[in-house]
DNA sequence: GAGTGGTCTAGACCACTTG
DNA sequence: AAGTGGTCTAGACCACTCG
């Protein structure tokens, strides 16, 4: 029928794909085995376990032991996105990437800070604020905090040369993070970094990462007016 | 060594990863094949095969025929968001979930969203607004157009019984999806919908999604105040 | 041309869960 | 107890792409 109607486990799955979307197969059913599946497609059942296996990946198959497979009740949907180096975020939008270091310098961290990465209260960290600019306008304004007792050697990193978004993803390796994007009204400082009005809405990311057990970065990044974060299902 | 070094793919996987974290395998180096590699952990190449393929597709492998496997030079960090349904994602959090309707309407669509959707213009669209609560607060505002081509009974659901989030999720199905997410201040008509100062900073999502290159509706849901969407890597 | 990953097979055993 | 998905194997052929 289709293009990809080989029994190549693409085709079985836009097969598969194609009777759910047309509700041949109704949310909540209960489908056929994979053994089944894969007499009837003339496979073999690794084949049939191929295509299945991501589509329960994406929510839209339960699969249980012995239970069998049913399709997803509530196909909640998967969105996938991509966090770049902010530098090669700019140069694929092609811009042209500038960055400028507004402050570095070793401090006690807020107790807010020290809690949520249960660290011991009063810890020194490196806080670091920078611009990043594209084609010379305000991008977003990076406001991180480093752990010292992970990465001692940071204090004597130049950050006026490199980017400490770039520094940390080649030289901090993370295991775990926790992300939260959020809208927040600019406050006069920001405003006036990010050439916008004070009380203007910015897109902020806020990025904690974990290195086993131990926090490695607290990042916020608030972007300038009218960015948009894009993305397909 | 570790605790999961049974020769199964996700031993395999903590083990190359591990190999990357620890720096022992240099963003941008070239790996073992997949063959070596299999001799090397005594297994099949088919497993080594599933432990790299996912690597691959987290962006933390770039994998070529011929050339090889190299341990990716820029880990984008690659972040999964669940959509789920408005009245589930306020009832997860643990607030009673409410919901009224604005307004549902046959319009004419503007040219603006006509073009943005393929759409002959001044096609005639279902435009569904719509207030959703948590715990009688409100929560976020649906404004919604319906492609009435496609769906043309759509015109005698009574969405004040039902969201047309939660209606089209369960009667419309679609193949592919634009999402953005942005920042947006609200207007005088939004903030007083939402119980918020004017201009305040507003999370908005706006979403189309396709039925094989139809529109089938384009969304906007502007959250309240305060409101973060939260995820891991 | 040759090396690498992409995929498929036929079979096997196991783990989990339900009846 | 038995059915189902989860995984692994040994082998095979193919597609791609680098040298």
């Amino acid at each position: 029928m289709t293009i990809a109607d080989t029994n190549s486990w693409r085709g079985i799955q836009a097969e598969l794909l194609r009777r759910i979307n047309e509700r041949e197969w109704l949310p909540g059913s209960l489908v056929p085995s994979e053994a089944d599946l894969a007499i009837e497609f003339g496979c073999a059942r690794a084949t049939v376990n191929r295509a299945m296996r991501e589509m329960a990946d994406a929510g839209l198959l339960d699969r249980k032991r012995k239970a069998g497979t049913r399709v997803a009740l509530h196909p909640t949907s998967r969105v996938v996105l991509d966090i770049p180096i902010i530098r090669l975020e700019v140069e694929q939008r092609g811009a042209e990437w500038r960055y400028s270091l507004i402050e570095s310098s070793a401090e006690p961290a807020s107790l807010a800070l020290t809690s949520r990465l249960g660290l011991p209260r009063d810890s020194e960290m490196l806080h670091v604020r920078s611009l990043h600019y594209a084609d010379n306008r305000p991008f977003l304004h990076e406001d991180r905090w480093i752990n010292l007792d992970l990465l001692p050697h940071v204090r004597s990193v130049d950050f006026s040369a490199i980017s400490a978004n770039e520094w940390l993803i080649q030289n901090a390796p993370y295991t775990a993070g926790d992300i939260s994007f959020s809208a927040m009204g600019a406050d006069a400082g920001l405003a006036d970094l990010l050439d916008a009005p004070e009380g203007a809405a910015l897109f902020v990311i806020d990025r904690i990462t974990w290195d086993k057990d131990r926090p490695v970065t607290a990042v916020r990044l608030s972007y300038a007016p009218g960015y948009r974060m894009n993305t397909k299902i």
